[in-house]
DNA sequence: CTGTTAGCGCCTTCAA
DNA sequence: TTGAAGGCGCTAACAG
């Protein structure tokens, strides 16, 4: 009956089933799809053997055979660690597994030629399409044509081309931000700083256009001085923030352009000299019980996952929208106000 | 040379390789894998068709052929919007990457029936093994018996029973614990809370045997009324922790066994009466920053993730450690102290 | 140097 | 109701 050695026993295959319930690999395999056309008694005596042996059937051989797709969506994003990402790394997973697929998941830490090299290695794997939250700004290595026909879908920002065609869920960068900085003008202040983003990427053009224009809106102009674009750190940004405040003629108010220079320069004011009005992109955890009222725009980082997803999956139905031409959904945001716990001022 | 047609071309196969090439697919195979022993001249003109078609392997068919790994792991968590999860699996990419696998993601949302149906999903597709971070108290479905033999690593927790031989990755649960609510003591301490996480858990039992063993050792009596396990949300966590403070005799300190319980205690103390010490497990962003001090047991999740990842890689391996008994990882924690910012109380 | 044969695990087609 | 042949995309093993 049971064997005594401890050989890490191969997985069985259709043909061992077969054997040990001595009919062929076919009636196996209709049994097994729950073809009818077999009769009661050879059926029972085919699960018999599926269950003693614990016999799985082989998906990737299963769609190879058929033809079929792997079921697999692939997800790179560039910084899992960021709640953004996660976030929306939950939302891509829980839409795929209401279509029935799985996501394979692929951190670039920011490289490019890593998110190259993770698209590649997707393709190989035949997934059935890919999310993209591009780390850098030029897109051309996500082409489909590049990779297959693969359909792809880019996350939090558009392709870099005019001629690469693809599928996005975007944020309203520009018009979060207009309506944020629009507030803090109206509550009085002149001097706004904005923290943001490199200017090279998508969101940190679009966001500090909505700077732009929501001082434009209000007659007022752009002061240099207080503009430092650079990549999202908290350690810089806390900096960045100190340096600001330091200046002969400091800023009142302040834009950061998203958590992470928001999370920085809540630790700078915090142990700042004056009360500097702070507004920024993305909402996080723990907003409500910081030292320093913050108006931030918010959206649902989930959603941004979901509708990516869903993005995907229409292209992937063998139906007329599948093959028409690029969707772009934006998803929607909402100006939060946090008023700061009160602090002691000894 | 362009076609006019948009039929979504099929990926091309290496014998549509061969074809465009005029060779057999064995020298497409030999020149694709840098096998020695083709003339230059071939050799250039399969490239060429390559390049050409776009030709791109099909790595399931590969594997398939070769018997080989599909070069996948599987993880299954519970909810990757958690920071401790998805650092956690921030962890697992990168070692998997390191050694050239990727990562398939299931997320539970805490129901253990999903939990199997991930695991036998990934089971089906063949990966190299699973890392679970489990939900539930009961690991039998985990058994790698069940699993075609699959290796399976936990996190967080240790397999549920003695006869379940798993590779594990865990905190000092107990150790942790056991020292922050000493410094509570220490610091005098007598009437401290316990916000809880359900008893039949793991993490749950391991930190409320810290909890008890260092009032052990101060030779303080448990009361009850402190004590609260509950499944960890920040909303449950806030309303228990206004009730404790509204007792008759309330607590002067609280512990709380992880990040959601921390966080929710916070939001209650921060309008609650008087000033009431607070130690939980867990370390997060922006814990600096909180109106409350806190004294957190602290850890890299990451690490876990990695560590998890690599007692999966040594399975993999065909060495000696990978046939030897299941070890045991505890990754250390340490108390790391928050000062709290200073409140205003008008 | 290059090609033919056979088969990984499974399933469609056709025959018995 | 059941089975045999053939092939999905690829590659070892063996010719030539």
């Amino acid at each position: 009956m049971t064997s005594l050695d401890r050989t890490p026993a191969p997985q069985p295959t259709m043909r061992d089933v077969a054997q040990s319930a001595r009919v062929s690999m076919m009636t196996v395999s209709r049994v097994l799809r729950g073809e009818p056309g077999v009769s009661a008694e050879t059926r029972s005596r085919v699960l018999d053997a599926v269950l003693a042996l614990g016999y799985r059937p082989n998906e990737m051989a299963r769609s190879l055979r058929l033809g079929r797709s792997t079921g697999l969506i692939g997800l790179v994003v560039s910084n899992l660690a960021n709640p953004f990402y996660s976030e929306l790394a939950l939302g891509v997973e829980a839409y795929a597994a209401e279509t029935g697929r799985r996501v394979i998941l692929g951190n670039t830490a920011e490289h490019t030629d890593r998110e190259q090299q993770l698209v590649h290695d997707f393709a190989s794997r035949r997934v059935d399409g890919i999310i993209v939250v591009p780390a850098g700004n030029d897109h051309a290595h996500l082409a489909p044509a590049e990779l297959g026909g693969l359909p792809v879908v880019l996350a939090a920002s558009p392709p870099s081309n005019a001629a690469l065609d693809l599928d996005a869920v975007l944020l309203d960068d520009f018009g979060g931000t207009r309506e944020a900085v629009s507030r803090l003008i109206a509550r009085g202040h002149r001097r706004i700083a904005f923290l943001g983003l490199p200017a090279a990427s998508w969101t940190g053009s679009e966001r500090f256009r909505g700077y732009c224009a929501a001082h434009d809106d209000a007659g007022i102009a752009i002061d240099n001085r207080y503009v430092r674009q650079q990549r999202p750190s908290t350690a810089l940004a806390e900096q960045s923030t100190a340096e600001l405040l330091a200046l002969p003629e400091p800023p009142t108010a302040l834009f950061t352009a998203n958590n992470r220079n928001t999370i920085g320069a809540c630790r700078a004011l915090r142990r700042g000299p004056g009360r500097v009005d702070l507004a920024g992109f993305d909402n996080f955890e723990l907003a409500d019980l910081l030292p320093v009222p913050l108006t931030l725009v918010s959206y649902e980082p989930q959603e941004l996952g979901r509708q990516a997803a869903r993005l995907l999956s229409d292209r992937l139905q063998p139906n007329e929208v599948a093959i028409g031409p690029a969707r772009r959904i934006v998803v929607p945001t909402e100006l939060v106000e946090y008023p700061g716990i009160p602090v002691s001022t000894p």
